[in-house]
DNA sequence: ATTAAACTTTTGACTAATCAAAAAGAATCT
DNA sequence: AGATTCTTTTTGATTAGTCAAAAGTTTAAT
């Protein structure tokens, strides 16, 4: 068994790159995780010891594949903890992030597999995050970052790649949720900020909020 | 916020003292928790120091008001979750012990209210225990030990206290589940035994066994 | 009242994970 | 190439929790 602080290492690697291609500079785990980079160093020389990563001193670390695939099952158990607790216990999906980051290290198969049925086995989690089947397989969709939109351009909210709770609030309260339609009536590179239409409302967002809502065209 | 280790010493030591009268010795503790009787001794002092219990050296420890305060929300998040488990998830009530003693831990105050809400303010978890209320109030019953029933007597079942899950798979296998109607058909002192009749089958129980079953004459 | 048995506490060592600060390696800029 | 900067690794300490075994207490039994 994996201790919640591998866990959290595996996790944060896969997020960080999730196709698998890049290496990982200590410096980014260890910002990511908010640990110094001398316990990133150390942790990521256990990892390689078991085989989780391998590591190319001073140049960066990558997961094999049996990391990947222990990483991928500790982010399928966070993001269907997070749907379940959003559509299950009602709770407001701008705090069900945290609550999940701790929950994904203690909940079994056994109450995996069971919310999954419950919830219809879901693709997606409340901020659209893809969830990874059983098998370590991840949906794909094509989304295109809002912060590339054009004035004109009518599309709707797919994805809000952005969990802290505070920039969740102020998007529940501005109607930009999941499914949302919405317009982008302004945009102005200078000011690097975009003006959207949403639920009768304008909301200025700076580009670099709107990077990290993605959105589809359909 | 205390560690789940701090945690388990205290709902262990309300559990071994519901009612807060007795001191528990080094060793009981250390027992119940599967560590050696100098680990608990070390342990015990790190909480007497934090004002959690009293410790007499060589004699034994207590909760204080505030350790039975943390303990009793222990005990509460462990039975609201198991119910849980076994309401809403469908799970077998001899594992959700397990899953509770983990899950305990890390599930909010928020978390758990919800599920009070949805299982409607529940009295009892799956195996009979009562579940203390937020403001630390335990539901009172009079029970009986099964133990103690004489032959003929007609009683139903109404607490287990043994969460062994091969034993709850055996009670459940046999027709001994919470509320059944059972007759106490033969009771032997002599070979420390006793024969239940219950859902049409007869089920032979030591002395023992019988110990960890409570009933109501009701 | 001594001795033995049972239990508790102390001691010293270990593991996992962390940090701060020093040392080393790689990259960049003249 | 040489010096500076940035990043990574190493080193040494620290904390929480644990165990094994030695030392100390209490209780019980002769």
């Amino acid at each position: 068994m994996l201790s919640s602080t591998v866990e959290n290492y595996l996790k944060e690697l896969f997020l960080l790159d999730q196709y698998g291609n890049k290496e990982i500079a200590t410096g980014e785990i260890a910002k990511s995780l908010d640990v110094t980079p001398g316990s990133a160093t150390s942790m990521i020389k256990t990892l390689a010891q078991a085989g989780l990563v391998e590591h190319r001193p001073h140049y960066g670390v990558k997961l094999t594949k049996q990391g990947r695939t222990l990483a991928v099952h500790v982010v399928r158990r966070h993001r269907i903890v997070e749907l379940f607790l959003v559509k299950v216990l009602g709770m407001d999906w701008s705090k069900v992030h945290e609550e999940a980051e701790q929950l994904e290290h203690v909940v079994s198969d056994e109450i995996i597999s069971r919310m999954d049925d419950l919830l219809g086995h879901p693709s997606h989690d409340p901020h659209g995050d893809p969830i990874p089947t059983t098998d370590g397989t991840l949906p794909e969709r094509p989304l295109q970052l809002l912060s590339f939109c054009d004035r004109g351009d009518s599309v709707s909210i797919a994805r809000i790649g952005n969990q802290n709770a505070n920039f969740l609030q102020f998007a529940q309260d501005n109607g930009l949720l999941l499914g949302a339609r919405i317009e982008v009536t302004n945009r102005n590179d200078i000011a690097d900020s975009m003006t959207i239409h949403a639920k009768g409302k304008d909301v200025v967002l700076g580009l670099a909020a709107a990077g990290r809502i993605e959105v589809e065209y359909a």
